[in-house]
RNA sequence: GGGAGCUUAGCUCAGUUGGUUCAGAGCAUCUGCCUUACAAGCAGAGGGUCACAGGUUCGAAUCCUGUAGCUCCCA
């Protein structure tokens, strides 16, 4: 067989993820065999692929792949989602390019934009992840804007509001001016900013020259001001009591309040009020009934009610207003300020509070089972450290504002009546109905015209949270096959920033609408970084395109790199050295598939009794690190066990392995030996196959002639048998010589070709066990090896445990140099010998440790005690 | 300000209820090798006071207390 000196990555992965497409590999239906299922994070439709997606599909994809060599009936659902915010903003900027103001457009005419946008660019992302190799069930993508899936939204709404949890509510609200949407308390994130700290004296009312000085960071929201608050016990401002403050440049007359909210400590001690756009002074405004008067507009320009700069952008009137009150006399100093400022997830604006009405979500009940169902481990997260800021949340969990300012989205079915109040229902027939029956007047009938539905969407999250029972239509169907099959499923792997917004609120909608968990395990991985440790983000250009990583390295190559280096929940930092290190394993199995393939078998050859002794020994390795694979894939702990599936191949089965049974140059081998090569090799990639799926399908074809249709990924993967854990011990040992005898020869200079002689001298009645002898011949050169009980004159000796070894070399040995060695060697185990003896001789150690520890001391006492005799004995030989 | 977590080799990380030569792995580094599967490789080697200071214990990377630094979450 000719097989290329290199392997190609790129013709190799799209011949073979077409080849799965059209067989349907991926497919699932329910049947009687165990259910596998993971749920895709639907990624939005406004992404592209980035190396956060590659983590995070690459983990679901070794879960999945394997669960189906498990013979479980593997199903993973992709599907992307709608991500309100996000797609208007595109959609919007779009349709300005174009000419278009979104203003000038219906609902409808809109809504047939945003459609057009999302058929063109929505499966961009899912296209990417066919070169991952993701090995997603497609016939089952869905999107949460889909019909089923929508409706599902629809019906929950309705099914919460006449539960009570879902009420209407006038509130202060983040309000992302940019989007002109409300956004709930999980989309702010807090940034420190460097600012300013403005004191600005009010004067007290009816005087002419006695003032009051606040301290504030938004010297622009003085035209909302409606109160002033001291300290009630901070004498600085008692005589204050009963008088009213002029609001500077309006002259607005305001209160003196005094409440131990204050901090007497930050600032001036008194703080100027504004319950239009604080949520603290908001809350004092409700306690001392504060007018509220709301000067910005939605896109956060001044609106008539501040009676100033009207029309300007809220960060330019802060500069002009610290002018004016400078020319006014109010501004008494600038101080540097560090505070935190919200800003939006999405848009990137300052978040601006606001009064307004929204949609809120009673979170308290939902979120009690949905705490203690992780707090039981009926449901576990991997690193379980994320348990502790879970618990935290849930516990501290505040209502959810669940509706946005926008159109692209699920409309909330609520339905106003002319006089203001409002129904909520699945249609607007079902609406009609209800409205009727509302107004109880006999003679007033309304119609359909009559009613108008609420223009708000709903928060993306909204439908997310439906997502593991979406995709099976099991909100609107909860008896369907697929739901019952596949529900609950078993893995979700998603990153930690998202267990609020979306892994808790899963886990409550799972109990409220199935009373059974979305999932059995949370997988949470870390973020993607460069390797200064910074996020990757576009700004900065820090990210490398994924796709053009595959091409350059391989999907495999790629897979493994980003994996090696990320344990559950840590970060991991990016650097193309990972993705060479998978390139460099994919050529060396490449490579091993190559020397394998170019052996002749002769059907006439026995099989030579080092061949079944190595062939044993692999199988045991083999065995062991199978189990060990196994058990580190069970605990979510995937580097490690694809960093020991890596050591198998690359250490075990090349460099031991294939060594100990290579044919001689151009010499054939026997077909015993070779079938178990072969074997071996198909068992390796079997466990390989979840990681790097590409270069595991194309070796497994090569190996041996496949009939079409067949593939590695249905075939089972190999059980760990019983293994002899003494053979391991019984080879590490003649590892050991093995090293030794190399070293020799690197010291001395002697080529591998030369061959050397070897004699071995047991002591203290060690047995002799010839086991690998064989093996130590044929890996070092070794033509005669026999065992003496004497020394070998003219010899390098050298002892391993307290077996000694004699290699002759006449002319070749420096005697100083010998036993510099032999004495820095018993140095050391004298050194060592004392420790030991040290804990023997302390009373409280033999007295207190337990049995079986003392023995392992007494063990390395009689130990060294040995070797010592022999190196003493070797070095007295040595001098004479 | 409140809470959680982290600190082990140059880098990224393992280290299960304290106890085998327990101080580890991969990568990187260094030294030899173009030995017909593989230089994207082979064979070797060096490298850590386990953040710091105390304490408990026969015994501490591991448990306790404090200190310093870093990260994240919440306000």
């Amino acid at each position: 067989m000719d097989i290329a000196s290199k392997y190609d990555p790129a013709s190799v992965e799209d011949k073979w993820y077409d080849y799965w497409l059209k067989q349907g590999y991926f497919h699932s239906v329910p049947d009687q065999r165990e259910p596998y299922c993971i749920v895709i994070p639907p990624p939005n439709v406004t992404g592209v692929l980035h190396m956060g997606h590659m983590l995070n599909n690459t983990i679901q994809d070794i879960l999945v792949r394997r669960a189906r060599m498990l013979g479980k009936n593997a199903c993973w659902v992709p599907g992307t989602d709608h991500a309100s915010i996000a797609t208007e903003a595109k959609v919007v900027a779009k349709l300005k390019e174009t000419g278009i103001d979104k203003s000038t457009l219906t609902r409808e005419e809109f809504m047939t934009h945003a459609w057009e946008w999302k058929t063109k660019h929505g499966g961009i992302i899912l296209e990417q992840l066919k070169k991952l190799g993701a090995s997603c069930d497609w016939e089952r993508t869905c999107f949460t804007m889909d019909d089923s899936l929508y409706n599902s939204v629809i019906d929950v709404f309705v099914d919460l509001y006449h539960k009570g949890l879902i009420y209407r509510g006038i509130r202060m609200v983040n309000w992302d001016s940019k989007a002109l949407t409300a956004v709930s308390d999980e989309e702010v994130i807090y940034k420190e900013v460097h600012s300013k700290l403005y004191y600005v004296r009010y004067r007290v009312e009816g005087t002419d020259d006695e003032w009051i000085t606040i301290a504030t960071t938004r010297p622009e929201t003085i035209l909302g001001d409606t109160a002033i608050c001291v300290h009630p016990e901070d004498e600085r401002y008692a005589h204050l009591r009963g008088k009213r403050i002029l609001v500077p440049l309006i002259h607005r007359s305001i209160p003196v309040i005094f409440d131990e909210y204050v901090d007497r400590d930050f600032g001036t001690g008194a703080l100027k009020v504004t319950p239009a756009h604080d949520i603290n002074d908001y809350n004092l405004g409700l306690k001392y009934k504060l007018e509220v008067i709301d000067t910005f507009n939605p896109d956060g320009t001044m609106s008539p009610l501040a009676q100033l700069f009207i029309g300007e952008d809220r960060f330019i009137v802060r500069k002009k207003i610290t002018k004016e009150l400078e020319k006014h006399g109010h501004l008494v100093k600038i101080e540097d300020y560090t505070n935190k400022v919200g800003y939006s997830e999405r848009t990137d604006a300052v978040i601006e509070p606001r009064i307004s009405v929204q949609w809120f979500m009673k979170m308290k009940d939902l979120s009690k089972p949905a705490l203690e169902l992780v707090e039981n481990d009926t449901i576990e997260f991997h690193p379980s450290k994320y348990k502790n800021m879970y618990r935290h949340w849930m516990e501290n969990v505040t209502d959810w504002c669940i509706s946005r300012q926008l159109w692209w989205g699920h409309r909330i079915p609520a339905y106003y009546l002319p006089g203001g109040d409002f129904v909520v229902a699945h249609s607007k027939e079902e609406a009609l109905v209800l409205a009727n029956a509302k107004i109880k007047d006999p003679d007033l009938k309304l119609t359909q015209e009559d009613l108008r539905q609420d223009e708000d969407v709903l928060d993306t999250w909204f439908s997310s949270w439906l997502w593991p029972i979406s995709v099976f239509d099991g909100i609107r169907h909860p008896d369907n096959p697929d739901i019952k099959y596949y529900y609950p499923t078993n893995d979700l792997v998603t990153a930690p920033e998202i267990i609020f917004f979306w892994v808790a609120r899963m886990i409550m909608a799972g109990w409220e609408y199935r009373k059974a968990i979305p999932f059995k395990n949370v997988y949470f991985t870390g973020i993607v970084r460069d390797r200064q440790g910074r996020k990757m983000s576009k700004s900065l250009g820090n990210s490398p395109e994924p796709l053009e990583l595959i091409n350059r390295y391989g999907a495999d190559a790629v897979r493994v790199g980003m994996l090696l280096c990320s344990p559950a929940g840590n970060d991991l930092l990016y650097d193309d050295a990972l993705i060479e290190q998978g390139r460099n394993f994919s050529n060396k199995l490449w490579n091993a598939l190559r020397l394998v393939k170019g052996w002749d078998i002769d059907a006439n050859l026995s099989q030579p009794e080092i061949n079944k002794v190595s062939i044993h020994w692999f199988e045991t390795i083999f065995n062991a690190s199978l189990k060990n694979i196994n058990s580190l894939t069970e605990e979510y702990r995937l580097s490690e066990a694809l960093m020991a599936v890596y050591k198998l191949a690359w250490d075990d089965f090349c460099s031991w392995f294939l060594e100990m049974i290579k044919p001689g140059y151009q010499q054939p081998i026997d077909p015993d030996t070779f079938e178990s090569v072969i074997t071996f090799f198909e068992h390796l990639i079997q466990i390989l196959h979840p990681f790097m799926p590409f270069i595991t399908e194309e070796i497994w074809h090569l190996l041996r002639e496949r009939k079409t249709g067949e593939t590695i990924q249905l075939t089972a993967q190999p059980e760990p048998k019983d293994f002899d854990l003494t053979l391991i011990e019984k080879f590490g040992f003649a590892e050991l010589v093995i090293m030794a005898i190399r070293s020799v020869r690197k010291e001395k200079n002697i080529p591998q070709r030369e061959p050397m002689r070897l004699f071995i001298r047991k002591n203290n009645n060690e047995v002799v066990d010839p086991t690998f002898d064989g093996l130590v011949c044929k890996l070092c050169n070794i033509t005669e090896l026999e065992y003496v009980t004497e020394s070998i004159a003219g010899s390098i000796p050298f002892v391993v445990g307290s077996t000694e070894f004699f290699i002759p070399l006449t002319g070749k040995i420096d005697v100083t140099e010998e036993l510099r060695k032999m004495e820095e060697e018993l140095n050391y185990t004298r050194g060592f010998l004392k420790k030991v003896d040290q804990k023997l001789n302390n009373a409280s150690f033999v007295n207190n440790a337990p049995q079986q520890v003392v023995d392992i001391e007494r063990k390395k006492q009689s130990d060294a005690i040995s070797r010592i005799h022999v190196l003493e004995e070797q070095i007295s030989k040595l001098k004479c």
